[in-house]
DNA sequence: AAAATCATTTTGACATTATCGAAGACCGAA
DNA sequence: TTCGGTCTTCGATAATGTCAAAATGATTTT
């Protein structure tokens, strides 16, 4: 559950998380006895923490039928983390001339604790499209371009350690589904540049992403290009050359500078100054 | 801080919410010196939160300054409690209607804990505008259209409790500034069934807005259309009867009937059944 | 209606657990 | 290097969260 060491982690706090991460797209609505169920906990304990979590509007109790869900407050603290990620004010503009320009939908991807968040998206514009409903998604690591991406310039012992305790869930038949496969298949992405992703998640999808690099060539984020693979083919290389380009744009506004001399390996030095 | 009566809520998860509660506009990054001088706790307290809080992506540290900030986990949750809204599903057309009619912003904001959070909201589309940044907002209940209409139709009880406790804060000279004064406006707002606001919040704005009530007339929501005053003044009658038309569609939605009898009062039966 | 079932809330006693202060580690600056 | 500062770890203490059980409240059955 916890990456690192064991800091020692304070228990309630920790329940109040785990009660948070109750509610998921199928259980938007849980009821106290549904919660302290699923965690094994009292239910006088789960009562006291959602209680508390109420008192904050984290935890909203629907009057209607007495069950819990998420607050309000969600949205609040979501709005002050978007506004405040320079990576999406940067990359966004990149994400519209991309959709503008291939018709497809692209995304912008944020690294945060081996995990990456989607920050920003880009639909076809299609009549009105306002809302990025789908910003705050994760993506699998072995089973997305961005993922990949995001893996293959980790540093070796830091990638390890990553991969050690990861479960590669199987989406379709060409999922990577092992560390020997996917190691060579970051090798490969090193090389290139950027990373594609073909019915790996999901049948007749394709998408091609490349990595956002700070100052200290570590990976931030990445951007990607989705569609259908039929459509995605017809002009893949032109869409390759448009991505990597953004990427390098974006990631120049971050203080990245190539450094021919390290170029070819592509090992970043993830600081952990 | 807290509502209602004093169930026992749990020291270290309302400190961990406060610890939350300290990244606001202007604070989107603190040290642990700084959060913990902010609540008067010994750093080692605010250690084991913030790292509990950390190993689940909620806050995060920068590892450029070794400050703490918001975690993207903020965002997964919001999109999550964002999807489940049956309000923004039915009401987000509606909005976009107003928009298009009468080319000023309309918002969606739903009530929550005695708070009013902005849900949904339609730009006046210039190019392409996507992201509805300003979703997450709350609203001051006595400065704003919505928030006065959100008093207007709470029981009286609700009302007074909400009151009581309730800071006046000035923005403008035109600010509603005591009980006595904001009494008077909600009853005109109750006999009118709409309520305006009148550069009380912003010098140069206007903004009309309309209750959402569900079927036990309790008021969900509000949705409301913000402009310059001058350009909202020239047809202010045409588009108060669309707002109030659509609050009352979107109302009939969620089983809302209006009953003639008690129409007039305008008395709602907050049900906490 | 009354009784029974179920879920939620409150209570009080206990031992686990969070807390604090002090000490240790880790910077960056002088 | 040595010094300020901030952050992290550690161990003892008592305050706090936890549990089981009882009380309340809602809903359905007889």
């Amino acid at each position: 559950m916890q990456n690192r060491k064991n800091p020692r982690l304070i228990q309630s706090v920790k329940r109040a998380m785990d009660i948070i991460n109750c509610f998921d797209p199928y259980h938007t609505q849980l009821s106290l006895s549904e919660i302290s169920k699923k965690l094994n906990l009292n239910m006088s304990t789960v009562h006291g923490i959602i209680n508390t979590l109420c008192a904050y509007s984290y935890i909203d109790k629907n009057p209607e039928n007495g069950k819990y869900r998420l607050g309000l407050e969600f949205l609040v603290k979501a709005n002050l983390v978007s506004a405040s990620l320079d990576l999406k004010e940067i990359g966004y503009s990149f994400l519209m001339d991309l959709t503008k320009k291939h018709h497809e939908t692209t995304h912008l991807y944020m690294c945060q604790h081996d995990q990456l968040f989607c920050i920003a998206k880009v639909d076809v514009p299609n009549n009105y499209s306002i809302i990025s409903s789908k910003t705050g998604g994760k993506l699998p690591l072995h089973a997305s371009a961005s993922g990949k991406v995001f893996l293959a310039y980790k540093d070796p012992a830091e990638l390890e350690r990553i991969l050690n305790e990861y479960e590669f869930e199987r989406f379709t038949e060409h999922t990577i589904a092992d560390k020997a496969q996917l190691m060579e298949h970051l090798q490969e992405i090193r090389s290139k540049g950027y990373s594609t992703e073909d019915e790996e998640i999901e049948h007749g999808a394709y998408s091609i992403a490349a990595p956002v690099k700070d100052a200290a060539h570590a990976v931030v984020g990445t951007i990607s290009i989705v569609g259908s693979k039929v459509r995605m083919m017809k002009n893949k290389e032109r869409m390759i050359e448009d991505i990597v380009e953004a990427a390098h744009a974006i990631s120049s506004r971050f203080g990245y500078k190539p450094h021919p001399h390290y170029a070819s390996t592509g090992t970043a030095n993830s600081s952990n100054v």
